[in-house]
DNA sequence: CGCGCGCTTGTTAGCGCAAACATTTTTTAG
DNA sequence: CTAAAAAATGTTTGCGCTAACAAGCGCGCG
């Protein structure tokens, strides 16, 4: 009968004061080593860590966030991604969320119409209780969006923002750079008559892209021929429209370079029609690396984009910024050198769809 | 002048505290009218109703989770999905906890094999101090996983498993009545001579569907001739495969279902291939309504599977057995009719590769 | 040699809420 | 109408952690 301890589903994780009283030090001197802010000497931290170690100590993040008086909850604002862009960004997130102790609340405005959401997206996030929010293309480039976001003093982080301002705080590639690379790269496997598929103009990474392929070009020496560019809208179906195109010219491209994975996509697909073979005949490569990339036939060589990355640095961007702007009441104390504009690298990543010839 | 608001960052929200006293009772009062366990009578939960509304008051779940003593934390555990599949995955699981009061924790053993890892995993979920955790395809099918949570005593909800059993807690489509109803649906449009292309063997979901297509057939007295029933893997190229060899019969199919998306892209693809114009000369359909259904030209008739909805349902079965499961000493307490496995309803989206002639 | 200063560590006081127990009010029964 | 049971509400306590301040310690300098 004595049997019963009064807590049979006992939390198993010790807690700080246990670590405290291995160590022999108090339970702060752990919050301490854990939080990595204030001194700390060598040797109590490594009796302290070791202690960590040996319970296999995990600090608890609901009370963290109690006692630090920080709500913790990190907006995601998205408008209509695509699911395998959403499900990257959202791992990364939500795997950064973890680390800082903070809390992702999804804000999906798929169903309003982005135009006329300014202000009810304002008001929405406002209204959520949320400490600062992370907003993911194409809100990111939405300008009503953005200024209405400044002018509720909504701390803000964009991912792959139109262009940086010294104003705002963002994630980005330098797509530029990598279409440059990438160009590189077709022209390395020797090809001379290379196709390129434009994205919409209205994006602003569809432009850097573009500008990135002419500059790479133009570096080789290259002159470009224009009927080689085409403008697709980053569609699967503007892909193969600009394919067909492209494969008409009575000379025409040995490789096609489509501004994303859709489009690359449908040009393989139009390739196939037509009886042109890829990546014997022609050679395609894309960019993004979505899904589509390796889920048709052959694989595309394209561009990777950390997406995941990304969302995770933006957490972690606006996680400190949280940290540090806290308005002193006047005293404006300025944030030191934190930093506001990262700008990621990319990777190219070769598949089948590109041949040396 | 009219200078600075009082608090610029302060705590917009406001506390149980206050909504006491706005109401006049005690903060147990109130927190008893938000938890709904405890008789409070009409007349004062009206009020303090009325309060809540009046302050806005939200609670806060850092501090709930803390004073409740439960951890609130619930695992999401996948194996290399679809970025589509994913995404979805967690915006549904996301929004149901944030309903519910849970915190998502990320388990992603895309990186492990497979094979190996059913300890492996067991070991990191508990040592993760979850509360519970929501098992995804494939490795809601694999046995031996399987067995290991639940020899560790972690609460399980399984999605789309192979089998419901009485034993475990699951959230499913009817996959072989979904099959059965696209059949219908073929059927209606006409076609009599109807290609299949199943799935692997391996995953349930396949066998099922393919049952769900012969039952159709069968229903409407239909013969299946075996040279239409191709095998494939789940994969675009399989797809493109399958479609190859139907379309190379003599007396060849005026519709093809493919038992998943990516094949049925692979089948449009190949058709398109050899001049075989779908939807006109040839109809094509698929089975979840992944992004490549809308993705490629054109877009595909399928059958959509609700898998956020999926999600947000595990959750919200995990989060009643959590609540209930607390094993109570001894006193076996059972469960009552708690679902356990819950089937969610399917729907077939129509678009433009299914024709009617 | 003593004061003060910087470095390191300890102490105290909650964060917002719910569990456990205490108390008051209402209902029921005799 | 009263005692006891039941229902409704209040009080205290502490979840695990960190902020803010206090205290101990060693050191250099006048």
């Amino acid at each position: 009968m004595n049997d019963l301890p009064r807590r049979p589903s006992r939390r198993l994780h010790a807690t700080i004061k246990e670590v405290a009283e291995l160590a022999g030090v108090s339970q702060m001197t752990v919050s301490r080593v854990l939080n990595r802010r204030e001194a700390v000497k060598e040797a109590t931290r490594t009796r302290v860590e070791d202690a960590i170690r040996e319970l296999n100590y995990r600090p608890n993040l609901l009370a963290r966030g109690l006692a630090g008086g920080k709500s913790l909850f990190i907006g995601l604002v998205f408008h209509n991604p695509s699911n395998t862009y959403l499900g990257e960004l959202l791992v990364g997130a939500l795997q950064s969320c973890r680390d800082e102790g903070h809390h992702l609340v999804i804000e999906d405005f798929t169903s309003g119409d982005i135009k006329e959401s300014g202000p009810v997206i304002v008001e929405r996030l406002s209204g959520a209780g949320l400490d600062g929010v992370i907003v993911a293309p194409p809100i990111s480039e939405d300008d009503d969006i953005l200024d209405a976001l400044v002018a509720a003093q909504i701390v803000t982080v964009l991912i792959a923002p139109k262009d940086v301002s010294k104003t705002d705080i963002s994630v980005s590639i330098d797509d530029a750079k990598a279409a440059e690379e990438m160009t590189d790269h077709i022209l390395d496997h020797g090809h001379r008559k290379i196709g390129f598929i434009r994205g919409p103009d209205n994006q602003s990474s569809s432009r850097r892209r573009f500008r990135g392929f002419k500059s790479a070009m133009a570096r080789h020496g290259m002159t470009i021929d224009d009927s080689w560019i085409v403008r697709g809208d980053y569609t699967y179906r503007s892909g193969m429209l600009a394919a067909e195109a492209l494969l008409a010219l009575p000379n025409r491209p040995t490789a096609i370079f489509a501004s994303n994975d859709d489009m690359a996509a449908g040009v393989v697909a139009s390739a196939q029609r037509l009886g042109v073979k890829v990546p014997d005949d022609l050679s395609v490569v894309g960019f993004d690396d979505t899904m589509f990339a390796t889920s048709i036939w052959p694989q595309l060589t394209t561009v990777r984009q950390p997406i995941a990355e990304m969302a995770a640095e933006s957490v972690r961007l606006l996680s400190r910024h949280l940290q540090t702007e806290e308005p002193k009441d006047g005293n404006g104390e300025t944030v030191p050198d934190l930093l506001r504009n990262v700008v990621l690298d990319v990777e190219i990543v070769t598949r089948d769809s590109l041949r040396r010839i």
